[in-house]
DNA sequence: TCTGGGGTCCTAGGACCC
DNA sequence: TCTGGGGTCCTAGGACCC
């Protein structure tokens, strides 16, 4: 019998920042997503006052002020650092691990003694060596396990919890609401809640085959999970990326055409970064752009079209070429444009890609020369060298007024001590 | 004035084949 | 009354996750 442990930082990126900026302690601290749009993240302090995740900001700003909530804009190179730091401790911890997010780790238990002394002791090294508060839950399955974390972290003073005996798991069940379970999201909470299905001890009772048919496969293996039956795997390999997108809301409303061609120039350096790291490459591309969405209008919002190349690649300039004459050819004279972006889908492994006799070829100087970009930007720093499309007003950028310093990933934003 | 961004998996239905 | 019966592949859209 397969045992899972599910370690998840508490609020990460508020205690993200804490790290760095201990007068954010016991403190109302939110963090924003991006453009400075919604909250995405909430200190127990911030939860406390009323504050919702997924709340836009600007209608919060009033409660903000009152209770003196300090805010972030958010930081995701800081996020991403400190969590390598995190899974590479956690990594220590255990003889198989899955990296489930940015924030979570799925950890093999099978065949630990005492595990809740070892998942306390988890905990105090985490904390120790990176500054982050983890809870820990533990299960025969990972839906289990992710239940379990959930326990540690609103009920348990440890933060940490484990549901392998089956009497406090039935205990459990009885009060737990079934919009909690991993799998299970708002919209088949809701039809599930009109079949009388409430708790999960009501779900442990439904049966399987109508749920198999009127629902899913999927629902049905959360069912087996909860069951204590393990449907999913602990998945170390990461697997290879099958589409990677970047998009971006604009900081002021764009209706320059200039100022869409830099919005793509940008998401497609970022994809076409992305696709050299991994060594992926791609034939065809979706380009977006859409004004507001909440603007009550009848006139369309969503601009888009695909574009493609006659062989797979991941040199900026080639995608850049199509890319920016897709941007051309969705454009419209007075449309005020929020967001823009590209979707690159149907990755292929670099090289692989076989063309046929009559298609031209790439120039392979344009791989070279993307590479050595790659190279002069790694050693003097992001974005010295670009391509002449980004521009140089970019006031289109999105909003970031409350952004927090690099600390961990640029020499020149280190942390000062007077 | 102001409402995120990046992913995965499953399903239903259409096209096509024999 | 009554209009084959399976397969497979592809795609768009929906649901979920963090």
């Amino acid at each position: 019998m397969p045992i899972f442990g599910l370690v998840d930082c508490n609020n990460f990126y508020v205690s993200c920042e804490r790290v760095f900026n201990p007068k954010l302690k016991n403190t109302p601290v939110i963090v924003l997503s991006g453009n400075d749009g919604c909250v995405i993240a909430r200190s127990n302090e911030a939860k406390a006052l009323g504050i919702k995740m997924g709340e836009p900001y600007f209608q919060i700003k009033d409660a903000v002020k009152q209770g003196n909530i300090k805010v972030f804009s958010s930081n995701f190179s800081l996020y991403g650092d400190m969590s390598a730091r995190i899974m590479s401790t956690l990594g220590e911890c255990s003889t198989a691990m899955e990296i489930y997010s940015i924030d979570e780790a799925f950890l093999n238990f099978d065949g630990y003694p005492d595990l809740m002394n070892y998942t306390k002791k988890i905990r105090a090294k985490v904390i120790q060596w990176t500054g982050v508060p983890v809870s820990i839950g533990v299960g025969e399955t990972k839906t289990i396990a992710k239940l379990a974390n959930f326990v540690a972290k609103k009920y348990s003073r440890s933060g940490v919890y484990s549901l392998l005996d089956s009497d406090v798991r039935a205990r459990a069940y009885k009060k737990i609401m079934i919009d909690e379970v991993w799998g299970i999201g708002r919209k088949i909470s809701k039809r599930l809640n009109a079949l009388d299905v409430y708790t999960i001890e009501d779900f442990m009772g439904f049966n399987p085959a109508v749920l198999r048919k009127e629902f899913s496969v999927s629902l049905l293996k959360t069912q087996n999970e909860l069951n204590g039956v393990s449907c999913i795997k602990l998945d170390e390999i990461t697997a290879e990326a099958k589409s990677m997108t970047s998009s971006r809301s604009f900081g002021k409303k764009v209706m320059e055409l200039d100022d869409l061609r830099a919005a793509i120039t940008m998401h497609i350096s970022k994809i076409a970064q992305k696709l050299r790291q991994q060594k992926l490459a791609v034939r065809e591309l979706y380009i977006y752009a859409c004004s507001n969405r909440f603007e009550k209008t009848d006139s369309p919002w969503n601009f888009a079209c695909t574009v493609s190349l006659p062989f797979a690649t991941n040199s900026t300039a080639s995608l850049l070429r199509v890319a920016l004459s897709g941007i051309d050819s969705i454009f419209k004279e007075g449309v005020a444009y929020k967001k823009a972006g590209v979707l690159a889908a149907e990755l292929l492994p670099e090289g692989m890609y076989v063309q046929d006799l009559f298609t031209p070829e790439e120039d392979p100087k344009l791989q070279k020369i993307s590479i050595l970009v790659d190279q002069i930007n790694a050693k003097f720093g992001r974005n010295q060298l670009f391509h002449g499309s980004l521009g140089t007003t970019r006031d289109w950028l999105p909003k970031d007024l409350f952004r927090s310093p690099c600390f961990t990933t640029d020499l020149n934003q280190l942390l000062k001590a007077y």
